[in-house]
DNA sequence: CTAGTGACTGTTT
DNA sequence: AAAACAGCCACTA
């Protein structure tokens, strides 16, 4: 059986999980639907305690503005993330930038017309 | 216990 | 358009 998925950081990690292929979400957003909507800012301490080989798809994180916060921390890491968002078809501007109006994850909610 | 920090967000300059 | 400021709250030391 999963470990503490009650935990804060395990929920995190279930929720970049349910990220589609080829869609971004920001941190409030996922924090959000992981049931704590100011905790944007564990989702990214949560990120980065991750080990690395992690199954989850870290990449399609963003912040809220579809900017690489990991490139813009200074991470080179934000180098492999771009690469991972370019290769499922989402592109990356040349400021670590990604178009959160078409290519931002827009979970489904109550069904309201289709 | 207190103090500092941050892969954030929204508002104001 | 970008930069600065303030709010936010779990986690670490």
């Amino acid at each position: 059986m999963p470990p503490d998925l009650t935990s804060t950081h395990s929920r995190i990690y279930a929720t970049i999980r349910r990220i589609p292929y080829g869609k971004v979400a920001s941190y409030g957003q996922i924090a959000r639907l992981a049931g704590m909507p100011r905790h944007a800012r564990l989702v990214g301490y949560a990120l980065h305690r991750l080990p690395n080989g992690s199954s989850i798809p870290w990449h399609r994180v963003v912040n809220a503005r579809g900017d690489l916060s990991l490139a813009h921390a200074g991470r080179a890491s934000g180098i492999e993330q771009r690469l991972r968002l370019e290769r499922e078809g989402v592109p990356v501007n040349a400021a670590f930038r990604v178009s959160m109006a078409r290519f931002g994850w827009r979970p489904a909610r109550a069904k309201r017309r289709a």
